[in-house]
DNA sequence: ATTTCAGGTATACTATTTATACCTAAAGGC
DNA sequence: GCCTTTAGGTATAAATAGTATACCTGAAAT
């Protein structure tokens, strides 16, 4: 990604790798940066957590957005869900190694975000 | 952030250590986050860019879309905003220390990104 | 009998994002 | 002179995303 303008000799611009679309940066916050999911990916970290828990741990987020979270980080193969228990249904969330490559980079937010403040 | 479940002599749960409302994650990703602002900012890592040609490097996002972005950048201390002529009316837009210091985050997410081929 | 827990879904409403067109003023082409 | 392009945006409407609230099934505890 290294886009820059150039003007021809009419004095016209024209990009040179524009980000046609999204790019790199853009298309990893679309994963990691989608209001919540940074936070449901942090909290998954020492292990398997159950839905209501992860519910109560995101004070803020509505169910809904919880389901509809880890519904598409399970769909990107970044969580895997699995059924302990029927009957009385009991269900866990956690990290595959994807999932999991990706705490560094959320781990360093956290710092910067605590460095700097920002609230 | 080491939020976590008990369960009281009664099968009660509650959560230790809740993130009441955005944790540090949430809040850097409310920044950083925001749909666009990642990619504006790392663009801006070589130096002043004029509006236009933000726009022209951020195929896909709308002036509107740019103009609140940089707006906000702006207004946190991010970004800074100089009116290079009028008349012909020109400005650039930079980075500010504290905008620098959001570049480390996001040249990790893209490094990330780019290696597991997050589309 | 009523409440609590599990793991969600349904409905309605609000906020954010996108697409499209337009504005002022100056310069270039024909 | 007339039309287009450039700069840096703003206005309007439509589409998409997120929030608040209530509710569902089935079992166990009060």
């Amino acid at each position: 990604m290294k886009s820059r303008i150039e003007t021809d000799g009419y004095g016209r611009k024209k990009v040179i790798d524009a980000c046609m679309e999204p790019c790199a940066i853009e298309r990893g916050m679309r994963i990691i940066g989608g209001k919540w999911t940074g936070s449901l990916i942090y909290h998954l970290k020492d292990g398997p957590v159950r839905f209501n828990d992860l519910n109560r741990m995101l004070g803020g987020a509505t169910k809904k957005m919880i389901d509809q979270r880890l519904k598409e980080l399970e769909a990107r193969g970044m969580v895997l869900r699995t059924v302990i228990n029927d009957r009385p249904i009991a269900v866990t969330y956690e990290l595959t190694e994807l999932g999991r490559s990706a705490l560094d980079i959320l781990e360093d937010l956290r710092l910067w975000s605590e460095k700097y403040n920002i609230r």
